[in-house]
DNA sequence: CCCGGATATATCGCTACGATATGTCTCATG
DNA sequence: CATGAGACATATCGTAGCGATATATCCGGG
């Protein structure tokens, strides 16, 4: 039943979902994905690509890079089988999809499914994070005083972090749902731009 | 030269250095204690204590639990060597300091240090967030575009938090620094109360 | 021409996780 | 008083993912 350490997993199909790609733009593309904190090592990354050709999720093809070159490079595409396994994964909801890792690749792949799908599984997360917010205030109240200031503020700094998870995610569920009834309009709340003036010179 | 997997530990040392505990206990604490998120399994803590034992950095103690119990109950405690070690680890500035987990564990401790290493701790981490903030927005002049809605704003949320936890980081430091000047005297920005009206009624 | 840095693939050892097993103690309720 | 739920307590197993590292090619600038 899905035991974790799909994580990885959806990630790739979602990536190869919109086109073939070697490994080494995958972990780029990934990074920059998940960008914020944790990057994703080839020590992951490339036992999950076997494992995946030996599941059939996906195929290899050595294209030759160029012209004539040495140079090798394994591009992998989906299988039908990949892309029904995509499908199903993004589907599903439960534990799996809003569990710490799994949400954020979840979230970035929100575009391939529908909005009843993404309710749920905003919601889903939502209340895991109260569940443990909820936790936390509870164990407070029981051991109370007796902390050190430092851990105080540490404890303090983590509530409020995810009490601000919350609220983010608050605002998107209103957004689906304000999305739901303007029908077909893109979401008020969700940036679309970004434009910074960027410097633009091809290269130094 | 200290390979990571010093993260538990140094938590361990750091709570056994505040009197003597049994495993059960230690858990405890410790989720409390990092509480937001993660929660530190069994799978890691028991192999941990006995890796501890093994290097003699702490010792146990069967002590019978109150009378004549059948129930028993491995009482640890730290011994000189990891007296030392725990001092060792908490003067060490460096790249261990402020890694995502390493971080919060060093902080929780921080009232067991001086001012300085606080400080360098501090100004290590903020840096190295500010470094992953300067890399990630590099990457997206370069990306530019294409990227769809949801995963656009994954990357905008994600941002935000690490500039969030910066301005965290700095009013830390500024507060250390200020501390610095008023010497003796409690910090003004850490929060010491937090006596909440509670219920404490025992139990429904 | 050669060196440094980006591109590209791959493996090894190990940390920590999550699930699970097993047993004991406490206390409320029937 | 028995019984069973739930906290207390210790422990192990399989495995995902990390970090370091190795190897090799390509490309541009000094």
């Amino acid at each position: 039943m899905a035991r974790r350490g799909e994580t990885i997993e959806l990630a790739v199909l979602g990536l190869l979902h919109e086109g073939p790609m070697h490994g080494y733009e995958l972990r780029k593309r990934l990074n920059l994905m998940l960008g914020w904190g944790r990057v994703l090592s080839y020590g992951s990354l490339y036992p999950t690509l076997k494992k995946m050709l030996r599941t059939h999720l996906i195929e290899e093809s050595t294209a030759p890079v160029a012209s004539v070159s040495k140079r090798h490079r394994i591009v992998y595409q989906l299988t039908d089988v990949g892309d029904l396994e995509f499908e199903r994964l993004m589907t599903e909801v439960g534990p799996t999809a809003w569990e710490d890792d799994n949400f954020g690749i979840r979230f970035a792949f929100f575009g391939r499914t529908d909005m009843e799908i993404r309710l749920r599984v905003l919601e889903g997360r939502r209340s895991r994070l109260q569940e443990r917010l909820a936790r936390v205030q509870q164990q407070l109240e029981m051991t109370q005083a007796e902390v050190d200031q430092y851990a105080a503020e540490l404890q303090r700094h983590g509530v409020e972090s995810v009490e601000r998870e919350v609220r983010w995610l608050s605002e998107l569920i209103d957004a689906e749902r304000d999305r739901a009834h303007t029908q077909g309009a893109v979401s008020p709340r969700l940036h679309t731009d970004q434009s910074s003036p960027v410097t633009r010179g091809e290269e130094p």
